[in-house]
DNA sequence: CCAAAAGTGTTAACGCTACACCCATGT
DNA sequence: ACATGGGTGTAGCGTTAACACTTTTGG
C-alpha cells in the first residue's frame, strides 16, 4: 500500500461560524417558523435568526444570545439539529453553521427586532417567503425533525401554556404530522403515557361544554413513544 | 420593554474548525473504536481521527480525508453526529469540531497512520485508554446514537461482510446493544423485515452444522423498527 | 459418539385500530 | 332549541414475548 498523503494547507484556516435557529410554533392549527427580514445585505429577503459565534461563547450560548438580540425571544429550550457546511451557502463569505431549532407557544412572547433588520413574525411553514442563504433547506430538515421529536417524545409541552385542553394538545400533534388523529385514541394514548395530569380547572371558552384543563407533570425531555 | 442590547465583538472571530470521527466495529462479540496515539503535543494520549477544516472542503469531505489520512480507512458512510463547541475543550486553541460517526467491517481495513502519530488501533469501548481532549465525551455520545441506530435502521450492514449468518447478524446487535436476544424470535423479526435475503452458500467454519449465508437486500438506509 | 452451533412453532398476553353517541354550555 | 366542541368504551386483530428440542457437522 503507498504511503498516505499529507496534504493539508498551512495557510490559515479562513472560514467564519454561525448559528441559525429554527423556532416554531402552532397558531389556529397552522405550523409556523419565526423569520426575521433583512436589511443591511440581501434586501427583503427573510431568513432563520442567526449570526456569527463570540471567541468567548459556545455554539449554544451564541444560539440564545442572538435569537434574543433579532427576535426578542429568551428561555427557549433550544437543540442543536445540524452543522450546514456547503461551500457557497453564503455568498459572501466561507460560513459553516450549527443550526438549532427550538418550540414555543405564541402568546407567550413579544417580538422585537433590533434596527438591524426590518422586521420579524410568524410565517406559515406552508407559505414560506423567499429566503436568504441555504435557509430553506434548514428550515425544511428543522420540520422533519419537528416531526419525529413530537412524535417520540414529550416535547410538545413547549408549544402550550401551562394549562391547556386535550383538544389543544390534540391540535397541535395534528398540526405538525399534518394528518387527522382519532380523538378516543389520541386520548387513551396520551393519559396512559402519564405525561400529564388534570388540572381543577376548566376551560370557560365558547358556546360549548367546558374542557377540563392539564398539564405536564415533568418538562425534562423523555422519549416515549407517543403516536 | 427595553430596547435590545447588541454586543457583538467587533474584533475578529478566532475560532478554528475541525472534525472528529468516531469509527466503530464488532470483533470478536466485542464493540471496538479507532483510536490514534498523539506524538508531537499531548503524547502518549489517544484520539480520535481528526483534525482542521481546510478553507475548499466541506466538514464531511474533510472527515473522508482526515480519516483516510490518518488511519487508512475510506469509502465509509459517514454520518454527522453533533458538533462540539465547549470553550475549554482544547487546551491550546479555540476549537469547534464537527463530530462523525461511521460503521465499519473490522477485517475489510488495512490500519495505517502517517508520520504525525505513533500508532493506530482498535480499542474496546470497555476498556478506552486515556483520550485527548474530550474525546471521551464524544466517544460515549457516539455510542448511544450506535445503539439506537442499529435499533431503529438497517445500518447493521455496514458491520458485516456481504456474505454472513443469522448468528453473525445478532452477534452484532447483542454487541452493540448489550444485552441478550431470543434467537427465534430474532430470526423471525429480520426475515419478516424483508431486508435481508439467503444466498445458495453456506459457511463451512467449526465442527458444527454450517449456516446458511444472507446478505442485504438493499443498503440503501431505512428506518425500521428492528429490535 | 460427543461437542458445538444451526435451525425451527406455538401459545398467551398485550396493544392498536376502528368506530358513534351523549353531554354541557352560550346564544 | 340549536349549534359547538367535550367526553366516553368495546371488540377484533395483529404483534410481541416466552419457551426447548432436533439437526448437521468436525474431531
Amino acid at each position: 500500500m503507498e504511503s498516505k498523503d499529507i496534504k493539508e494547507e498551512h495557510g490559515k484556516q479562513n472560514i467564519k461560524l454561525a448559528v441559525d435557529c429554527s423556532i416554531f410554533t402552532v397558531i389556529d392549527g397552522e405550523l409556523h417558523i419565526l423569520l426575521i427580514k433583512m436589511k443591511e445585505k440581501l434586501t427583503d429577503l427573510w431568513a432563520l435568526p442567526g449570526g456569527l459565534i463570540n471567541n468567548n461563547e459556545t455554539a449554544d450560548s451564541a444560539a440564545r444570545r442572538i435569537l434574543n438580540q433579532q427576535t426578542g425571544v429568551s428561555d427557549v429550550y433550544l437543540e442543536q439539529l445540524y452543522t450546514f457546511s456547503e461551500l457557497k451557502r453564503d455568498p459572501f463569505d466561507r460560513v459553516i453553521s450549527v443550526a438549532y431549532f427550538a418550540l414555543i407557544p405564541a402568546e407567550s412572547v413579544v417580538l422585537q427586532t433590533n434596527p438591524r433588520y426590518e422586521d420579524v413574525r410568524w410565517w406559515k411553514m406552508k407559505e414560506l417567503p423567499k429566503l436568504a442563504y441555504d435557509h430553506k433547506k434548514i428550515a425544511k430538515y428543522s420540520q422533519k425533525r419537528l416531526k419525529w421529536k413530537i412524535s417520540y417524545t414529550n416535547s410538545a409541552w413547549s408549544l402550550l401554556p401551562e394549562e391547556f385542553s386535550l383538544s389543544q394538545l390534540q391540535d397541535i400533534y395534528e398540526s405538525i404530522l399534518e394528518k387527522k388523529l382519532d380523538k378516543r385514541n389520541f386520548r387513551k394514548r396520551i393519559l396512559g403515557l402519564k405525561i400529564i395530569e388534570p388540572t381543577d380547572k376548566k376551560s370557560t371558552f365558547g358556546a360549548h361544554r367546558p374542557a377540563m384543563l392539564y398539564k405536564f407533570i415533568t418538562k425534562k425531555p423523555k422519549i416515549i413513544e407517543i403516536i
